[in-house]
DNA sequence: CGATTGACACGAACACCGTTCGCTAGTAGA
DNA sequence: TCTACTAGCGAACGGTGTTCGTGTCAATCG
């Protein structure tokens, strides 16, 4: 982009060097950019709140601009995915311990998803086609196979792990939103006032009609995201293990 | 609302009784009919699709108009939730066969879902607090009761089986859109030949990297949603059914 | 060297979004 | 009758993703 004013005087085409204002060479956009911009804004500010127009004003241009280098949203989701799927942890395959190889290769999932808040939310309806999410499905197939599982128990599990641990992160992320949304004003939203919340819920329901919510209203509300994580976790894996069972 | 016209002569107002035009009495706006119309578009057309605009056109008024009867387009989505959930199925339990009537249930779930398209999006990041969803929590709790599985261990497959349904039928209703959308300008997209591309995708990948996908493409497009969903919940209650042993 | 072509950059504008504000009309209660 | 409240709703606000048309620059060709 040159510096220069171009100036008619009738027939006359004049070039002047603006070199007053803004003097310094501007940097040449990319996606690499466009998509390192869009990660740190969804880092701070959560998947709803960053636009083509918020992108593009980071970077010092308009949001037409962006369009040479992503063909629309979509796109712009997709390379996100690629980005933060390239980070999962791919274990090497033992046939000792392949399933908690398996359960820890999910909960690292979880862990990549949280590094980078927001992006779960544009897996939404995509095919983990990107280089790293295959990579991980590779890595689950592997260490399913070291355990002994069927080959087609296992590519469904891989479905189902993807969009498990995918749902998990984005709700996480919504539920981050809210509750930064929710305390704009005053303090942020605790976690403990949400649980709190939920629990006065349960407690409030009308006993003929939800005995077992209503006394169980601690219980329902005992255990935080890890918890339930975990457990979610470890049923998944062993009821794969339940079915490679009953299929031998 | 009056069909009356207003006139100002001078100091002078005068009404004049416009009933020419659309003399039939406008019906009524209330919730009711606001998520009725709602439920009915997101099934035409999907969530995306449906905006307080696209509502307010369907009942003859302006957008302004529905906020007297929700509060925002959050409110609106709780309230189809609500109704939705309402159509959940809840079994009589029974100890003998509580595990079979607990993945039916399941399976019952994405089957209101499937008959209300767009509505599972409207889940993401909301407790389900409605009396439909709380109504489907007590009946799972009830089956794993009658099933003698550890009420915390209830509890928590309660929030796992809730987040990973909706999240089918989130994904479901994402890629019907996008088959939609693709489709659009000539034939609709079939789903054979959206499972073609994803084989191709799979067998065209470099064998030194991805030797498990790349040999087992077919595995991994074989089976349809329902094989799919249906695995899953196996998995989901026979995985619970592995962790309650353990516990014992 | 000048002309042409292709890629990048980007302002203006389009069609849409959720929501608020201010005004009018109708109804119920004092 | 007057007052207060509720419902209805147009205009406008601040935002979204995207397209279109124009200008600039660099590379290539004649």
């Amino acid at each position: 982009m040159a510096t220069e004013k171009v100036f008619h005087l009738g027939p006359v085409r004049v070039r002047v060097n603006a070199a007053g204002d803004d003097a310094a060479p501007r940097q040449r956009l990319s996606r690499e950019r466009i998509v390192d911009v869009a990660l740190a804004q969804m880092k701070e500010r959560g998947y709803e709140a960053v636009s083509m127009r918020s992108i593009a004003k980071d970077l010092g241009t308009g949001p037409a601009s962006l369009y040479a280098h992503v063909a629309n949203k979509d796109e712009l989701d997709q390379l996100l995915i690629d980005r933060v799927a390239g980070d999962f942890p791919i274990p090497e395959p033992d046939p000792e311990r392949w399933d908690e190889q398996l359960k820890q290769s999910l909960l690292d999932m979880l862990t990549v998803y949280r590094a980078h808040p927001g992006v779960a939310r544009a897996t939404l309806g995509m095919i983990p086609t990107s280089p790293g999410a295959m990579r991980n499905a590779e890595g689950v197939m592997a260490l399913c196979r070291a355990g002994g599982i069927p080959d087609q128990l296992a590519a469904w599990a891989c479905d189902m792990f993807a969009l498990y641990m995918g749902a998990v992160a984005i709700e996480e992320d919504v539920w981050r939103a809210r509750a930064a949304a929710a305390g704009e004003g005053g303090e942020p939203l605790r976690e403990e006032d949400m649980v709190a919340a939920v629990h006065d819920v349960f407690a409030s329901l009308p006993a003929d009609e939800f005995p077992l919510l209503r006394s169980l209203a601690s219980v329902m509300t005992t255990g935080d995201a890890d918890d339930r994580v975990g457990f979610a976790v470890d049923i998944m894996v062993e009821g794969l293990k339940a079915l490679a069972r009953r299929e031998a």
